[in-house]
DNA sequence: AGGCTAGACAATGTCGGACATTGTTGCAAG
DNA sequence: CTTGCAACAATGTCCGACATTGTCTAGCCT
């Protein structure tokens, strides 16, 4: 072993993350989800490295979905930025049963959430899940497009589970979802059988019934798993 | 309007994702995991595209976990990559109670693989999952580390139920678990208490019992939850 | 005065070249 | 056979330029 004099303590500049100095700056600047990122030259000069390199690291955060980039437009903030983030890539093979594969993933996911929001949610939390629940048969009643609402529903009662990794990972599938197909779930009929029974699974979270709300969920997630298999059988075969 | 000729089915070029020009020479060459990726001067005339394009792709499969780089020596292939992979990036805020979030979302899996192994595990996976069990069991009376033997047996668990996806996700959570803390599941003791249930598991699971496997189960996790989070309490403390 | 269009502007996408830094490898000396 | 050094290779960073496209504003026409 030579003895060279490494540097201890001395790193005046970490060329070894550049995503972090550059979370560093959003932090500071008090940027949140939904603002502009200042433009890359001037990323490039605040932070004292060169447009390639703070181009790669946004390119990193694109690839991460925190930021979206619009050529011409500037680029977006769509999660939240943090110096103390945790980043777990994962990969799937597409193969023919992909889709039924990540619904049995997805199925224990949603109710448990649905069990564990039954059990913890405070009184603001509940009165939002039937805010959304009202909102939702409103819209589907009124024979509109009710798939807004019920993402917003299903928010609600993942945001009530007090767990964001909850959200995060159902999410994380759902945009499996779409990257499989482009838009399976765009079918405006998808799952519309199940959304009267949206009412009772509130009713029965808000009453603190943890039995009847993790039954309904259960019948829910059957009826669109069958439904979503059906159109996928459909997409295979034309 | 003016009447442009857009180009339908044309597209010799797609600027919109390098990365997939990426995958397809990879898949081309036939490379694999461990393999060493071409030079990134390489890529770049064999792809038509300039080296920073090319970078910028390798930095988006670096995060996505595909590719490891090293400066001076090559990139490496560290996951399975092809035209037909999907890439799922998730990010966690590093917080206090990262570590209860984690296993409420892991104990539905596991419970849920537990469930689905025992309904549709065919004989082979069944003989495995006792193998593995006796395996476990006398590793764990010579009074040495049981810790492979049990990841083995729980693997074979996941195996059994024909999804991969169920291994994958919650092998991503402990990823997260080796992330936040160093070796949290290093400590020997953890979870000792559980193993004598494990042989009850096996055998519910293979005599196809759905209800006993799932009830041990949860008991199982909920032990190694609580010893966990006491570990993590103490790690906090001192 | 109001709406619409065209042009200037801004911001990202791509390109090409250059140099720096570091891992790798092969050769020669001990 | 081992060790040390030098040449090479590959990634990291930087700079400058042009292309492409969204955004905004000023002016024109109705």
């Amino acid at each position: 072993m030579d003895v060279q004099p490494v540097p201890p303590a001395k790193e005046p500049r970490r060329p070894r993350d550049v995503a972090q100095l550059l979370a560093a700056l959003v932090e500071d600047k008090k940027l949140g989800i939904g603002d502009r990122l200042p433009p890359e030259v001037e990323l490039a000069r605040r932070l004292g490295i060169s447009r390639s390199t703070v181009r790669e690291a946004l390119r990193q955060w694109e690839s991460l979905g925190i930021i979206t980039r619009n050529k011409g437009g500037g680029t977006r903030i769509v999660a939240e930025v943090s110096t103390r983030s945790l980043h777990l890539p994962l990969t799937v093979q597409i193969e023919a049963d992909s889709l039924s594969r990540m619904l049995a993933v997805r199925r224990p996911l949603e109710i448990e959430a649905v069990r564990i929001a039954t059990r913890v949610a405070d009184e603001a939390a509940r009165r939002r899940i039937m805010l959304r629940m009202l909102e939702l048969m409103e819209v589907y009643d009124a024979g509109e497009d009710w798939r807004p609402a019920d993402r917003l529903f299903h928010a609600a009662i993942h945001d009530a589970t007090g767990n964001p990794l909850f959200a995060k990972v159902i999410h994380q599938i759902h945009r499996a979802f779409h990257d499989l197909y482009d838009a399976p779930f765009d079918q405006p009929q998808l799952g519309a059988s199940t959304i009267p029974a949206h009412r009772d699974l509130a009713e029965a979270i808000v009453a603190g019934d943890e039995g009847k709300a993790v039954a309904i969920m259960s019948a829910i997630m059957s009826d669109v798993d069958e439904a979503a298999i059906q159109i996928a059988r459909g997409l295979h075969a034309g």
